[in-house]
Parts: C-alpha cells; structure tokens; sequence
RNA sequence: GGAAAUAUAGCUCAAUGGUGAGAGCAACACCCUUAUACGGUGCCGGUUAAAGGUUCAAGUCCUUUUAUUUCCA
C-alpha cells in the first residue's frame, strides 16, 4: 500500500525523516557507499559558534548542501567536514561584556589564564543551538569531527605554514601606521575606534605652512613673471607633524593658481600656490588685480592679494604639472642624501580634496595612514631617526614625546591633553603645537595659523587624543606571489563571475602584503622568537621544534627546569624564553596573528597536515566547491587563495601533493559567493529593529523544505533575498501541495487498483501520446535540471521542476489522464497486459505518473531533502523498483535520449494553446464547458501543422468538450491574413533600409501574400527579393465566427447548439449535480447507486437519451423518473427546479 | 574616496540586440472540480530608475547621473 495522508504537513515530514535519517544512519551511508576514489571536496567555512545562527545562515547553508547531495546522487563520495572559527575579537567582547571587563583588566583584575579559559568556553556557548538547527534545515555536515581553530593540533599547523613562509623570506617584521593611544600604549583597532564617543570635537590649532619651491629646470615655469620667492601652501590641523614633513599631495585633476601678497606676520611679499577653488576661502574680497603700489599694513589683518598674471583665466596650473617638483624642508631637524633626493617633494594622491584648507596637503608618512600609503606608493622616504640599538624610529617617541634630534621641541609631548593638568595650568604653558606656530612665523614660513575645530578621534580607555603612529607588525608578503594569485584566479569558477574579476578580482590587483599582527589575548600566536636588540629570530615550525629549544633552553638556565608547554596559547606560551646561538635570550613577538589566517589555513590544519593525515589531505585538496556569503569574498575567499598560493611557492610538502593531484596552486575550484537576507522591504535584519527572522520558528511553521525550497527559487544565490513569510506560504500551497495531490491521487487509485508496478515495463513508444509526452518532458527536464546543478545554479534548477510539477504534470497530464485511473477493468484483466486495451491503458498510466513522481524526488532531493525522501521512500517501499532505503542514497536519474521526441513536446504545446483559446471563447459567448459544441475550425498554417494537430486531436476535444476540429485552408481567400516581417532573418539582409522594407510589408495585399506563399518569394516595392522565410503569416481572422489568436495560432469556433447537443449538455449538469451529491454524502467513489429524479419533461428526454453515459459516469445501476419524489436534494438545471434522490445499491 | 552588485506591474521574478516587455502572487469577475482551500478564463496593472549615445533596431551595448546594498579605505 501507498501510503496515504490527511493533509500535507512540511513541518512534520521535516521531523519524521529526520528521525528516519537518524534511525537508518542515511547520512554516512550516503558517503560510505560512494567510492573513496571518485571524491567530490567541499570546504566548510567555520561558522563562529558564539552568537546565534539566523536565517541567512540557513541560506548559506542550503547552498552548500545542495551540491554536496547533488554531487552524492552522481555517485561522488562527498566528506563534509564540519567546523568551528574559535579565536577572535567578537569571542573577546563577548567574554568581556560576559565579565563586566575591559581589555585594559585583563593581567590586572584577570589573569590572561582565566580570561583566555573564558574564551574557551564563551566559543562554542551555542553549538548546541547550532547542531540543532544543522540537523533541522537539513544540512548534512560532519558534526562528530568537525575541526576546531583552537586545538593545539590546528594551531600546530599553521605555525608549520608559517615556518615555510618564513623560511622563504615571505613572513617579514615592518610597520604599519595605525591609531595609538600613547597613555596607554598600545594600538586601537578599528573596532575599538567606531566605538560611540570615540570622536569628539576638539579645538586645534592649525597652521597653513608655506613650503618654499626650489628653483630648477623642473620649476622653471612657475617662477615666470614672479619676483618675490614662491611657495606651496599646505593646511594642517596637526602641526607636532611638520617636522616630519616628507611630502605634499596635490590633486591631479584639481586647478591651481599663484598669488602675491604679503605675509600677514612678517610683511615680506611673498607668492604662493593654492588651489582655485579655495581662493575665495583663504584670499576672501581681498583679491585686487595688482599689489603695485599697495603696502603691508601689520594693522590689518585682511592684507590684499593679487593674482599673479594678470590673465586670470592663464594663470591655471593643473595639479599634475606640480607634481615633482621639489621644495625646501620646513623644519629641518633631521635629513639625509636619500631624504634629499626622493623626499620633500609634491606627489599626486587620490585623497586631496578642495572641500578645506589649501588644496594641496601636508604629509608626513609615518603619522597618518593615507600619507603613509601615498608615500609608499610613490617612493617617498620617511623622515625618521635611528635609536640606541640601530633601529629607525619616527621624531615622536613612544610616550608621545619628541626625540632629541627635534632639538627646539625635544621632550615635549606632541599633544597638549598629554601634559597633567597641573603642568598645563602653570603660567607660560603653551601647547607644543602653538610653539611650533611661533617659530614658523617668526622664520616667514607660516602663512595662517587659527583655531579650527574639528572631530578626532579619542581613545576609550584614557580620554586623550590618539595619534596616527607607526607600530610594529609582522606581515606575509603576498604582493611576492601577486602575479600568481591573479592568474591562478582566472582559473576559478566563480558564482556569479563578476565578484572574482570585479571584487576579488580588483582587490588582487591593488595587493599589499597581508598584515597578520593583532594585538590580542585570544587567538594563534606567532611562534616567533626574538633577541631583545639582536638580530637573531627563530621560527617555530612544530610542537616538537619547540620542545626542542625549551630543552636547550632549560640546559642554558634561561627556563625553569621540568619546563613543558602544553597548551599553545597565551600567556603559556608568552613564558617560553629560548636562548640565541651566542646564549643570549629570546622571546616571543608578542602579536597573535590575524584569526582569517586561522580559517585560510584549513584545508591543511583541518587534517593536521603535514603532521598526520597525509592522504586524507591528498584526497581533499585542492576543494571542488565552497560557498560563503559575499562578504567573505576578501575574508576567508582571500585568506584561502592567498594562503595556498604562497604555499604552492614556499612548502615542499605541498608542492608534492600539487603535482600528485594537478593542482596549479588554488585552493577552490568553485565559488557560490551567495548575497545577502534582507526583510521583506529590503532592509538588512537586525535584532534592535525586531525585523530579524528566527530561523527555527520558521522551519517549525512551514517545515525544512519550504524553507529551502522558497530561498533557492525565489532569487539567484547571489543577488539580495528579499525575505517574506507569504512567499513561503504561496510556495508550500503551489509548489508542494501540487505536487503532495500528485502522490496522493496516485495512492488513491493505485491502492485501489493494487498497482505495485510489479507488471513488465511497458515500452515507452507503446504508450498513449499523452503518456509518450509526458516522459519526453521528464527526459528534457532531468537534462536541464542536471546541467543547472552542474553549473552551480540551484534556481534555475528548482525553477524548471516546478514549472514541471504545476505547469505539465499537474495540470495538463494528470488532468487529461485522470479517467484513465479510474476507468472499471473488466475482470479477469487485471494484472498482466495481454489483457483488454483498457487494463493495458491503465497499466500504462500507472507506471507513466509513477516514473514522473520518483524522478522528481531524485530532481528536487537536493533542495527539498526531505519531502523528496518521503516520496521517493513512500513509492518505492511498495514497488521495490530500487534498492535504495533513501533517495540520498539513489542516483540522478538518466538522460534517456530515444524517448525524447520534440515534435510530440511541441504539439502537446498546441494542443494546450489551441484548448486554451477554444475555453476563451466559450468564455466570451458565454457558453460553459459542460455544454458540448459541434466543432473547431483551424485555418491550416502548413501540411505539417494538420498531421501535428491530429495527433492531439482527441485530447482537444476532450478537453474543450468539442465534437470535432475541421482544417480549413484559405483556397477562397476565406481568411484574413496577417503579415510580418522577420527582423532577426531581415535585419542582415536589408540592414539600413529596414524601415521601408517593414512598411512596404505591411502594405502588401491579399493578392501578394498568396503569391508570396505560392511562389516563395515576390519583389517588394523597395526593389528587395522577400523571401517566405522573411516574415510570418498569421491566419488573423475568419469572417463570421468566433476567433481568438496566439501567436501563430488562430482558433475558431462554431457555438451553433443543435437539440442533441443541448440534451447532451443537460445530461452532464446532471451528472455534475449527482457527483456533488455523491461526494456532500459521502459515498466512497467505488459505490455504486440507485437515483430517482423529479424534473421538467425536456429534461427527463435529455437524460432518458444519454441514459447509459450518465449510468457509467455515476457509476448508478438505474436512473428512474419519480413525479412523486419529496424527498432528496433540491437543485437548478437550465433554470429549472430538480429534485434528486440516490441511495447506495 | 575606491570597487562591486542591483534597479522591469502593488509584490517576487522572466525576457540569445529583432521591434506590440512576459509569468506567478495580490485585487476583481465569472467558471471548473469523484486528486487538488487546486485549476481555467477574463480583467487590472509598465515613461523597463533618469539623461545622453551607438544601431536599420536597445529593457538588453556604451557614457554620465540617481537610489539601495555590500566590501575596502
């Protein structure tokens, strides 16, 4: 027995087959009974267990697991290694915000031990939430194994990684420039700066400084017609950084001019460049046409200024003509030859605006981060001094004071909000930045010094001013393999394509080396160990490397005897000191590395490679397919490539297994990089505005598959979901309740009929068209289906079965083969054919729509995993067709090619377009289906277009309730026709003059038309040969009937009612009410009955003249007239009262 | 500031450069149903974000702009 149920229940199939999948182990029989030398990789990205999962993880993860089962039924072994990203800054504020901490506690009201301990157990706080939705939306991943970042053996791995790194000079010690809080001395991360309060609006003073132009060949130009000296004015709101001026940047694009005017200070005339756009803030209404004659008044502070040529509109300099020029240093406390021959000079940088200050702006590389990126990419040194132990060093100290070689300033803190407030209240204190104003002026170098008020940034843990300063970091030089990173991209099959040619494809382009230093608690440290002051540095590579050097270590006396490091984290291994080839001590960099180099590195770490595990990693790399949200495009996407192919380059070990595997150096070779979920109105969820979708209640309420399948189909993985509840309701009404009807009217009646499809397969070309057709579709879909899944979309996939389900299967084949499931067998037939045509029709049937529903469970089983395992499990349980317990553990079906039959596909189509247009008519006259009607007329478009038609002619007929289909030709000139060209065929042909050969088209008569139909080509009045080919003629119209069109197709229909069809149309009403009376009594549909009826005499003569097709569709042993009938259901035929009494016989 | 994606009916999405831009949902009306709270037919709905350009022909190709979103700075 089919099994059958009272309603469709997503919710509960979604458990039930769980629990089967549980009970039966499907999920590691789906692996194990795949061969482990036909391997498919997939790549879990790890999620971090610490915060709870929403509903775009649910849609993450259905992508992933599409494949993966997709890939399954192909007969690939498919591993799916589960993980989890441990380390990490939201893990910390996690932890803190859990403790009430800040990071300035730790090592003070917390030990690193216990907070590091918190950490640990903070990190997988939700995994149990986690399994428990993995388990519910159906998304198959190794749970029992999965890798853990944290683990000694995943760290232990990535310090092998970076020892291979290092050992090939890619791991190098640099500087970056980031936010720093002298007070506490430490940097900020960004995090810690987009904390609120964190900008404040503070008052400084700012200084526009004048930068003297050196005259030479290059700045020969400038100087024309200019008799006083010529400077660059550039506006700084920080002015502690003018000694460490390097550079200026000016806008490439933006126009400069030069001014003459006096120094407000010193009076000394002077001319300077500033940019256009900024005359009118920095000169206001004192521009006059000619300083001649005009004086310095040291009065007024609004001195006059002129512009140089007198033309102003000539005295236009682009910003590009300056750059390169030199000008002298402002403040030179420290220089030297390579200073003087690459720095101090005018640079072009994207970041200069004209919005305030000069246009042209100050830059001193190791005080801000775009001057720092500017002054690297055009080779500009920075201007630094060397220390006690040799090293370079910026002119500020790390306590924010002035180095001595800045002799004027020496020791003072660069920040006024550094000194205490005593200090700051003693009278004669001025700020240094005020010091440095004074002595600029007084040496005619500061053009404007004012107050300005602007917002800064501020650190959260002292309250003062940060400064921009240059730290000390570890980095991977990736700008090394750059060129290999972007041909190997190219190599990829990214979904959608633009996001690795544009994203990432972008983002390699402008590499810089990766900055892997943090400096953090929780998270992989650097197995880096260095001399204080000395050169010496060893990396550690291996656990057992650095039990090694502890035991030297312990024999040179720097570490406690019995010494043994157990775990790798902080602070254990902070308490490492190893001892240099001269027996000097060593200790660890302090920094962890980058957590993303964490989840780069695990295709190796996963397996411990290269420490255990070698063929497991053999097996799994590179990975066949990954899938992560797009923002991961310059995370983890980048962390991967970049990590594998530094490692292509840099490790022995896995050079050897890439050229084992063929492996050019990627580690992906697909990328589903899927967008984002949205709310219904296409805002980003979020927990504060409640929009946010809870994942579990939705799966509850609509079931896994809906879910699934609502995600999949509604957009394209990549492009933004827009999330609505009423989506998941119209696909579990349209899609899955079509399709649970489907099973169901087959469980019906194949119960009914014993159908265990245990009778020989009937062949294909044996079986009614209708039947043929349909099988051709499913052949046609399960290609279709098959390569979008190939092709990573998973859309388009779930689209084409739906169409399938709704469009054919449902609503045309069943709905035209529904009498063939219940039409009686006569006895005897049953169970073999060589029987009666009929029990061979129904054999047919059965075994056609059961093929179509078990294929379809395979088709859909990756997106809706467990409605298709009930189906597929329900059918095949009693058929016994498969030996397969599941249909995850099945195989896509295959493409039959020879019952592929596209003329069929394409009559069925007429045949529904053609009853389609016959059902509008009925429509437009009125006339309902049950009333039959004699005939359809179809003007013949060609001889093929009968011999196709015929074919479907009965399903027509049926369908329409019509007695007949009648070809017409145009012989008399009886239809009208309609032309019209054929741009796609004209265009090439005609080109330019296909305006007038579209008009003389539309102009042709009836005559031409025939002929051009007859001859296959006349002469136009352009004088172009029209071939047949050339345009489309449409039977547009049959004078005097009822026509509708579509497309190429016109229909019409004759809605003449004779008597008999006028009784006969009587006789279905009757049929019709004794059905609803049937089913409002609740007869089963096997019963048969007795019926008396009380109606008008013409329609007792209607029924009395189709008495035994009424018999048969009512399954009724006698009808009987009863004048005297009181009891039984009052109902209207035709407008006329009827009585109707039936009983069970 | 840079890069990328998206923009088509009230909503969700289609539309190999080929000329009246289509479905589904929703609304409305009528009809059908011994699988189907399902289906059919009709009706309603569009300056294809805007402006230029290329072309015989643009929703589609190019440029600019706008909006939304993401990533980076």
């Amino acid at each position: 027995m089919y099994k059958e149920y009272k309603a469709l229940n997503l919710s509960e199939t979604g458990t039930e087959i769980l629990a089967f999948w549980k009970k039966h182990n499907i999920f590691k029989k789906s692996i194990s009974s795949r061969p482990a030398n036909n391997p498919y990789t997939f790549y879990e990205g790890p999620p971090s267990a610490n915060g709870m999962p929403g509903i775009h993880h649910v849609m993450a993860r259905a992508i992933k697991d599409i494949f993966c089962r997709y890939k399954t039924l192909k007969g690939y072994q498919v591993k799916r290694k589960g993980g989890w990203d441990t380390h990490g800054l939201p893990i910390e504020l996690a932890v803190e915000k859990a403790l009430g901490i800040t990071k300035d506690d730790i090592g003070k009201k917390i030990s690193v031990e216990d907070y590091n301990n918190a950490c640990r157990k903070e990190v997988m706080r939700y995994t149990d939430i986690w399994n428990d939705l993995t388990e519910k939306m159906g998304y198959w991943v190794d749970l029992e194994d999965p890798y853990i970042t944290y683990k000694n053996e995943y760290i232990e791995t990535l310090w092998w990684i970076l020892k291979q790194l290092h050992e090939k000079d890619l791991l190098y010690k640099g500087y970056t420039v980031q936010p720093y809080s002298p007070k506490s001395g430490t940097g900020l991360s960004s995090h810690e700066l987009n904390q609120p309060g964190t900008y404040k609006n503070v008052k400084d003073t700012s200084v526009t400084a004048q930068f003297k132009v050196k005259r030479d060949k290059d700045s020969e130009f400038l100087f024309e017609g200019v008799d006083t000296d010529l400077y660059i004015l550039a506006w700084t709101t920080t002015p502690w950084t003018l000694p460490a001026n390097c550079a200026l940047a000016v806008g490439p694009n933006i126009r400069y001019v030069k001014l003459k005017t006096f120094n407000q200070y010193t009076g000394i005339p002077v001319t300077v460049i500033l940019a256009d756009a900024l005359v009118g803030k920095v000169a206001g209404p004192n521009v006059v046409p000619t300083l001649d004659g005009l004086q310095y008044d040291p009065k007024n502070k609004t001195q006059p200024y002129a512009y140089y040529s007198a033309g102003v509109a000539t005295g236009h300099i682009s910003g590009s003509e300056l750059v390169g020029l030199h000008y002298e240093q402002l403040m030179p406390y420290v220089t030297n030859a390579d200073l003087e021959a690459n720095a101090f000079r005018v640079i072009a940088a994207d970041f200069v605006t004209t919005e305030d200050g000069t246009g042209i702006v100050h830059t001193a590389s190791v005080f801000g981060s775009d001057d720092f990126r500017a002054c690297k990419e055009n080779g500009v040194p920075s201007v630094m001094v060397k220390d006690e132990a040799g090293k370079e060093v910026p002119l500020v100290n790390k306590q924010g004071r002035f180095v001595d070689e800045v002799t004027d300033f020496a020791g003072r803190y660069v920040k006024e909000e550094y000194y205490s407030k005593e200090e700051r209240e003693e009278p004669g204190f001025k700020p240094t930045d005020v010091l440095i104003s004074i002595k600029l002026k007084e040496e005619n170098k500061a053009f404007d010094v004012k107050k300005y008020e602007h917002s800064y940034p501020h650190s959260w843990r002292s309250d003062e001013p940060i400064l921009y300063y240059p730290l000390d970091s570890w980095f991977i030089r990736t700008t090394a393999v750059k060129d290999k990173m972007v041909a190997l991209n190219k190599t990829i099959n990214w979904k959608p394509e633009s996001t690795g040619t544009g994203r990432f494809g972008n983002w390699l382009e402008n590499l810089v080396d990766w900055n892997l230093s943090r400096s953090r608690f929780w998270g992989t440290p650097l197995p880096i160990w260095r001399e204080e002051n000395g050169p010496e540095e060893k990396c550690i590579g291996s656990i057992a490397e650095l039990e090694a050097e502890i035991d030297k270590a312990i024999k040179a006396g720097a570490m406690p005897e019995g010494f043994e490091i157990v775990d790798l984290h902080r602070p254990y291994v902070d308490d490492v000191i190893l001892v240099s080839s001269t027996g000097k001590p060593m200790f660890r960099e302090p920094d962890l590395i980058d957590v993303w180099f964490d989840s780069g590195a695990m295709p190796y770490a996963q397996w411990h490679f290269p420490f255990e595990n070698k063929e497991q990693f053999e097996n799994s790399y590179p990975a066949d397919f990954i899938a992560e949200g797009v923002d991961q495009t310059r995370g983890w996407f980048f962390t991967l490539h970049a990590i594998a192919v530094m490692l292509s380059e840099a490790s022995d070990e896995v050079k050897a297994v890439n050229a084992k595997v063929g492996n050019k150096g990627v580690a992906f070779k697909n990328v589903v990089s899927n967008g984002l979920v949205l709310d219904k109105n296409g805002n980003k969820m979020s927990k504060r505005l409640g929009n946010a979708v809870d994942p579990f209640s939705t799966i509850k309420q609509y079931g896994p598959d809906a879910a699934r399948w609502y995600m999949i189909s509604n957009a394209s993985p990549w492009d933004n979901l827009k999330f609505n509840m009423e989506g998941l309701d119209e696909v579990r009404r349209k899609f899955f309740g079509t399709l649970y009807n489907t099973y169901a009217f087959f469980a019906l009646y194949a119960n009914i009929d014993k159908f265990r499809y245990a009778e020989a397969e009937i062949n294909i070309k044996d079986r009614p068209e209708i039947d043929q057709w349909i099988i051709s579709l499913l052949n046609t879909l399960s290609k279709d289906v098959d390569g979008f899944y190939a092709d990573y979309e998973p859309t388009k996939a779930s689209r084409a079965i739906q169409e399938f389900v709704d469009e054919h299967l449902s609503n045309w084949y069943v709905r035209l083969s529904r009498r063939r499931f219940w039409k009686p067998v006569r006895r005897g037939a049953e169970g073999g054919h060589g029987g009666s045509e009929d029990s061979y029709d129904k054999l047919s049937a059965y075994q056609t729509l059961y093929t179509c529903l078990i294929t379809i469970a395979k088709l859909m089983s990756p997106v809706a995993p467990f409605f298709a395992d009930r189906l597929y499990t329900d059918l095949n349980k009693t058929t016994h067709k498969e030996e397969f317990e599941s249909v995850h553990l099945a195989y896509f079906p295959e493409y039959d090619k020879s019952v592929v039959n596209k003329a069929l596909e394409e009559r069925m189509q007429m045949a529904q377009d053609i009853s389609s247009l016959v059902l509008s008519l009925r429509k437009k006259v009125g006339i309902n289906v049950r009333q039959p009607l004699s005939r359809v007329l179809l003007p013949i478009l060609n001889k093929n277009f009968e011999h196709q038609v015929d074919q479907v002619k009965d399903l027509i007929l049926s369908e329409t309730n019509v007695k007949g289909i009648e070809y017409i030709t145009d012989a008399s000139g009886f239809i009208k026709k309609k032309i019209k060209p054929n741009f796609k065929a004209l265009g090439a042909k005609v080109g330019k003059d296909m305006k007038a050969v579209a008009e003389a088209i539309g102009n042709l008569s009836a005559e031409k038309i025939a002929q051009l139909e007859t001859e296959g080509a006349i002469e136009l009045t352009t004088h172009h040969t029209l071939l047949i080919t050339d345009v489309e003629i449409i039977a547009e119209d049959v004078p005097g009937w009822q026509v509708a069109n579509l497309g190429k197709l016109t229909v019409a229909l004759d809605v003449t009612i004779s008597n008999p069809l006028k009784q006969e149309g009587l006789a279905r009403e009757l049929v019709n009410r004794v059905q609803n009376l049937r089913k409002t009594s609740g007869l089963e549909v096997t019963d048969r009955i007795n019926v008396r009826i009380k109606c008008a005499d013409y329609i007792w003569e209607a029924v009395n003249n189709n008495l035994s097709y009424i018999c048969a569709e009512i399954l009724a042993d006698s009808i009987l007239t009863d004048n005297e009938l009181t009891e039984g259901e009052k109902t209207e035929i035709d407008g006329n009262e009827i009585l109707i009494a039936i009983s069970k016989t």
